[in-house]
DNA sequence: GAGTTGTACAAGAGACCGCTTGTGAATGCC
DNA sequence: GGCATTCACAAGCGGTCTCTTGTACAACTC
């Protein structure tokens, strides 16, 4: 199995949006968006367990949000922005007007490698 | 007290996001959002129950993603694009470069009431 | 090798979700 | 009034989510 999907299909946006519906996972989304951190680090703004961010994350790297990288013993969490496009495909589907030209727009300014 | 008791909610972004999370009620927003319709016609077209039905209207209406119109025993749903607006701002938020520009110039081109 | 550190995996409790069946309330029509 | 239609409310069931505690494992340090 070469490809996931045949064509370019809005995926599966449920992972991503249900992963998104948690204030906890958002939050370490916004811990690294600009900059990568090791799992220990995330789990420490939490006042929840290593393990229950360890889930958190699990979560959000199933849905695609997260990027992992090893550092020895450590593992380096970043945001994955592209995940988001479903996100943002649905959106910009139920947004009549502006969002729906605005998408345009911005694949204009940031043009992707076709989706085949 | 705050006056944000109305049907149209203040939508925090976890409910809108949950509401979105379910692919029968992204069925229904799409049933409904470009003419209103009554529940049943909406329950039409799912092999779900009616009460099923009904009950995801009643989380998507929780979430302020409907409107509510009484029309004799019949009620007519429809798409309350406003309250996408949460997902929108989450989705700006992460989305470093483009996006976040592109929110300020829709906010620009559709003004609309300061929210609080 | 032994100990320490960083992290994920596993199992279980409690809450929540989505569905079904059953029922009741409001409206319209005869 | 009596009845049909439209729809929500209520209870219950099985599955899923989120959290906790306990444990395993890999990589460093000595």
């Amino acid at each position: 199995m070469a490809q996931r999907k045949k064509s370019a299909a809005p995926a599966a946006p449920d992972a991503v949006l249900r992963a998104l519906a948690d204030p906890n996972r958002r939050e370490i989304l916004r811990l690294v968006q600009h900059t990568e951190l090791p799992a220990g680090q995330i789990a420490g703004c939490f006042t929840l367990t290593q393990q229950a961010v360890s889930q958190h994350i699990g979560v959000l790297r199933a849905a695609g949000l997260l990027t992992e990288r090893r550092e020895g013993t450590r593992r380096l969490y970043a945001l994955h922005h592209e995940s988001l496009e479903p996100v943002r495909d649905l959106l910009s589907e139920f947004w009549p007007d502006a969002l729906g030209r605005l998408k345009k727009a911005v694949e204009t300014a940031h043009p992707r490698p076709p989706t085949r």
